[in-house]
DNA sequence: AAGAAAAACAACCGCAAACTA
DNA sequence: ATAGTTTGCGGTTGTTTTTCT
């Protein structure tokens, strides 16, 4: 017996989602919180997989989230954690709050792999830009052993690194492959930033009704998120757009979970902005409890970085300083 | 300016772990 | 204890955008 596909594919929508759907999940989630994506296609009328409901709100419409602009330091973290974990990137997403394992999967695949390939050349590199010899698995148990400490040794030392904001690594040398810097223009929006105009705009066209199924948003949940941010400028907003998010529709966007701009770097923007974002359905979000998610061997690094007085530091975040962080 | 190639990114697929009845 | 269901994760693919010729 063969396991059931998530969803029935007959009449269920793919590709790309279009504004209005956005919408519509962004709706429903900040009235019923994340979770039961079973449920969600179901009570929102979306043609979308429960599957594809979740990616979409983990990986954009998420409150918190920050995409493009990867900071130098991001990437060192990145090409070091990827190093010591391998390609775990939930794992290593998890020491990037505002970074989705998506994200950082793709800019590893399609920026640092590159960088790391043409840093050290082919030579002692397999593919993904590991240590060919860590994946030697036809030496002896004990070797192997010992290379593991050493290797964990250098990855903790690679670590420390990354984490020291003084100190400026070779990697700081990896210049862009041509011309173009890695991340997006300034002018980038985010995907939230986009949906809440679109969700001013929208819903002004759109009186929200109560809907047949719980799927409407009412009012009061819009009061809310004008409350929480959301401006009444609709000069830009989504009149007539139902395609595609077109690039000047996006450029004009504000915020709709008036995140100030995120930057990794800094710490207490982050806890800043998470607080203000604790306002709104991420509070009901059910995160895995952060430390469980640490390998001994993780948590180890985590407490060394930490006690070291390292720049990045992960233990300004915790669950009681944000508990609506994780 | 147009077409081709490369790069970037969004989304899907399948597997496995976690959860639930 | 277990079968069924849901969710999370990582690999991969398809589409769009950008750069090059």
């Amino acid at each position: 017996m063969g396991r059931p596909p998530c969803c029935d594919k007959v009449g269920v929508k793919k590709g790309p989602w279009t504004p209005e759907e956005d919408i519509v999940l962004v709706s429903y989630i900040q009235e019923h919180g994340p979770g039961n994506w079973r449920a969600v296609p179901t009570n929102t009328g979306l043609l979308r997989c429960s599957k594809s409901c979740r990616l979409r709100w983990t990986n954009y419409l998420r409150p918190g989230i920050r995409r493009g602009n990867f900071t130098e330091h991001e990437e060192k973290m990145i090409i070091h954690l990827q190093a010591l974990l391998g390609n775990r990137w939930a794992a290593i997403a998890s020491y990037l709050p505002q970074r989705t394992d998506n994200d950082i999967k793709n800019y590893w695949n399609t920026h640092l792999k590159k960088k790391l390939k043409k840093l050290h050349g082919s030579e002692g590199y397999c593919r993904d830009g590991l240590p060919s010899s860590a994946a030697s698995d036809q030496i002896s148990r004990g070797q192997w052993e010992r290379k593991l400490q050493t290797d964990i040794n250098m990855a903790k030392q690679a670590l420390s690194d990354a984490l020291s904001p003084e100190k400026s690594s070779d990697l700081t040398e990896l210049k862009p492959c041509h011309g173009n810097t890695y991340a997006k223009p300034e002018g980038y929006a985010s995907s939230t930033e986009n949906i809440a105009k679109l969700l001013k705009g929208w819903m002004r066209k759109n009186p929200l009704k109560p809907a047949s199924t719980n799927s409407g948003v009412t009012q009061q949940s819009y009061d809310n998120m004008v409350a929480t941010g959301v401006t009444t400028d609709s000069a830009n907003s989504s009149e007539g757009n139902d395609q595609r998010c077109s690039k000047p529709m996006c450029e004009g966007f504000e915020s709709l979970f008036v995140f100030e701009s995120f930057d990794s770097s800094n710490s207490d923007d982050f806890s800043q902005s998470m607080s203000t974002e604790a306002s709104l359905s991420l509070q009901d979000e059910t995160k895995p409890d952060f430390s469980p998610q640490l390998s001994l061997l993780e948590k180890w690094l985590f407490d060394d970085a930490a006690n070291q007085g390292k720049y990045y530091q992960l233990s300004d975040i915790t669950l009681d300083e944000n508990p609506s962080l994780f």
